[in-house]
DNA sequence: AATGAATGAGGGTTCATTCAT
DNA sequence: CATGAATGAACCCTCATTCAT
């Protein structure tokens, strides 16, 4: 559903369903037929973004620990640039006190495996407290995300890209 | 106005101008008479918090360029710790879409005021690239507040603290 | 059609034509083949419980009068025992107001042709005022009814039968 | 409230909070004022309605068990008459299953209330079985009520209200 | 004959805002 | 200053009905 657009445009809150339904260019009933309120739409999304956000890592089989690490680095940041308003979407999301519980288990649940990945990717690459650096790069990461989304096109986001890449050696 | 509260805890569109009243022990009318809309009153809170946040900072005057970071980074992860609903609000205002355009540049003119206070530190440190250092250190302030906030206390806010006072040799 | 049974435990305006349909495996379209509409399917329903209810007042020929009033007396008491939810659902579409124009005026025929009989009856039976002993005999009846249906296994059935048995000398 | 009025000649579910706003001018955000909900507005008028019953019904103290049968009698009677709209309205709350478990519980305790007005009067009047002559006359009534709703002027109100009054020797 | 996706009007409810007191 | 009754627009959701398949 491209209705992702007015949620990460106007916020939750702030989208009714008409103005779905007519982004949509579909009766407000028939997104009824296919979910049972905003909420449960709301959890459709989100579960839709997870699997193309797996899909988008795209396939660590065969590749060094350095490699993953570089390509989760890149491609993170490559998705802050093409999906801004996603990426907005995701982090209100995560944020926002008015979200769903279920929903708030399952951003957990995600944090923690994304969390687990970079830990045992540091573990690989030999790092004294691989967890910590783990939190520390995931920080940068959302970090990275909020700067970007706030200024735009005034943020550096090149050259901090560089600047951990070479923090990294990759 | 402790309303702030509210905002904090519930978001800004879930709480209602009735619920902050009855918080505050007023009546809705009186919150009229002080501020012109819900907006009004948003935008009053925030400034409100802007003096704060500075004034928690305290004297800076006098004081080495190391010793102002070290305040800097210790008093935010306090600020954090202390204060979560506030910082929770903060961070949602800054994101979403449907805050005024009005908040939207305050939130730009500060954001841009705080780098460019960093970057002067990290001149006075000698930096080779100040503003870039500037911007990342800000970039994992944000992370940071924001990984605290999803996972509260399952997150290593303390092991970072140090990893970062460590990094930056204070 | 087993539909009625969603009309008598939900109530008319509380029942969905989808809840009719899937009660019913069949698809709603397909009670559109059948019935124009929900009030249509209401009348065709209510037709169909007329029909019944003649058959079960059974075969009146060669009888006396005393024993077609016994067999009405009992048969009646021994339907509202059995089919609580139908009678619910009589009872109730004879005293709303959202009811069809239509129904409406079968209903009255249907009450005057009851009484009719039971006016017939008392004739037969020699009675003084045929015609009002009638009237009370149906209020009687519906009050029953009435009151079985709102207090059920507290109400005192058995008794009040044999007592109107009684009294009729049946 | 007048708003009554609407129940009585709608039904409940049929009458809409936006009609019932317009007949008592006012806007329909006022009545959530005064009732957090439709179902809360039913349950208001029927308290109110059971307030105005108990208070038709006049002061009993200091009458003789016959008169207190009779004026109940003619009492309720002369109700059905002057508050038809009112006595159906009643009735089909009763009866429809779409009413709210809430009243439904209230409409059982007053019901055995009444009851057991009824036999404590056949007590004092010397009947045999003076909780089935309660229960009988009960059904009488409410079978009464119903017949005169339901037929209206065509039906013989009078005298059945003679009879009942014969045949109880009053 | 049979399905169920699609529509759109309308229902109950909330809430920012106003204003008489 | 202070109150809270009153408004009305907008919101989420339901459901009778239609129609392409």
């Amino acid at each position: 559903m491209a209705a992702l657009k007015c949620f990460g445009e106007l916020g939750y809150a702030h989208t009714s369903m008409a103005r779905i339904a007519k982004e949509a260019e579909i009766s407000k009933g028939l997104i009824y037929h296919y979910f049972d309120s905003k909420e449960a739409l709301l959890d459709g999304i989100f579960h839709l973004m997870l699997r193309e956000a797996d899909h988008i890592m795209g396939n660590w089989n065969s590749k060094t620990a350095r490699e993953k690490l570089r390509q989760t680095i890149t491609q993170s940041i490559l998705f802050m640039r093409q999906q801004t308003g996603t990426m907005r979407f995701l982090l209100s999301l995560a944020i926002q006190p008015e979200v769903t519980e279920n929903l708030k288990s399952f951003f957990e649940v995600e944090k923690k495996k994304r969390m687990a990945e970079f830990t045992h990717l540091f573990e690989e690459l030999g790092y004294d407290h691989p967890e910590v650096e783990a939190y520390y790069i995931g920080a940068i990461m959302d970090g990275l995300a909020f700067g970007y989304i706030s200024l735009q096109d005034d943020y550096p986001l090149n050259e901090i890209e560089q600047k951990l890449l070479k923090k990294y050696d990759l």
